[in-house]
DNA sequence: ACATAAATGATAATGATTATCATTTATATC
DNA sequence: GATATAAATGATAATCATTATCATTTATGT
C-alpha cells in the first residue's frame, strides 16, 4: 500500500518528549534531550518529524520572533507569554477570545496567534534560571 | 561629539518609503525599490537601518511567520492579518484590545502580537495578485 | 523470508540576517 | 572654506536555523 506512514522507535519519542514537557521546546532542545536515548540520532530527523507532526495537527508551531520555531503538543486555544528576559515561551491560563464579529468586513480568519511580550513573573522577582 | 547619528540619504530614503506605504515591506523589497533611485546601495544598508529605526522606535517589526521580517512605519496599536494565500500582511481596522485584567496574575505586559490567519478578501474573490 | 517504500543519519545546501572592513561622507571645529 | 573625526555606506564573508539530498536501515504487508 502507498502513502502510508510507518512507526519508528524515533518518531514515538519525540511526540512523547514533547508531550511531557510545557516547555515548548525548539529542535534544537529535542535534539540534545534524544540524544540521551539515540546517541545516533539525526537532527534532521527531529525537524522532519516536527514538520509530521504539524502537517498531522498533532503539534503547533508557535512563532514568537526569538529566531527559532518552537513546537507544543497542546493544540488547544491557548495564549503565550514571550519573556524578553529569560526568553522562555509560557503558557498562559486565559480563555481563548472571540473574533468573529470583530473583524474587519470581508476577512474570517479560522487561527489566530497572540503573544504576550514583557518580564515573566520569576525574571521579577529575579528568579530566573 | 561622541555617539551622535548623522543624517544620509539612504536612511532618510528608507524610512519615508516605509511611511509611504502599508504593505509591510521585508528587507528585500525595500531593497529592490531603493535601488531605483540608488543603484549603488547595499541590502547590510537597508538591515542596518531598519535595526537603527526599530531601536529608536520609529518602526516595528511584524513577526508572522513566513520567513521574513516585516516592518512597518506605522507604530500605533493595531493588528495584522497574514493571508495563507497571496502572503500578504494586511492592516486591521479594529479597535486595540485591553488585556491588563485578563492576564493571569504575576503577568503583566507592555507589548502583545495578535495576527489572525486565513484567506483575505481579495483571494476569497480569487482576485489575488 | 521477501519485497517495497518509509524513515533514518550524515551531510551538503539554502537563504535570511549579521558581522567585518576599507572607503565615503556628514558634521563639528578651527 | 579646510580639516579632523567618527558615523554610514557598499561589498562581501560569516552565521546559523532550517531544508534537501542520498545511501542505508527498518517497518510492514504479502
Amino acid at each position: 500500500m502507498l502513502n502510508q506512514s510507518r512507526h519508528s522507535r524515533q518518531r514515538e519519542a519525540i511526540l512523547a518528549l514533547l508531550r511531557s514537557t510545557k516547555l515548548h521546546p525548539t529542535a534544537d532542545w529535542l535534539f540534545s534531550e534524544l540524544k540521551k536515548e539515540f546517541p545516533n540520532i539525526g537532527l534532521a530527523t527531529i525537524y522532519r518529524n516536527l514538520k509530521f507532526f504539524e502537517e498531522q495537527g498533532l503539534v503547533i508551531k508557535i512563532d514568537v520572533g526569538d529566531g527559532f520555531d518552537h513546537y507544543d503538543a497542546d493544540t488547544s486555544d491557548h495564549y503565550h507569554f514571550f519573556c524578553d528576559s529569560c526568553r522562555k515561551v509560557i503558557d498562559l491560563d486565559m480563555p481563548p477570545l472571540q473574533f468573529g464579529e470583530v473583524l474587519p468586513d470581508g476577512f474570517s480568519s479560522e487561527h489566530h496567534q497572540l503573544v504576550f511580550f514583557g518580564k515573566c513573573k520569576n525574571c521579577k522577582l529575579e528568579l530566573c534560571s
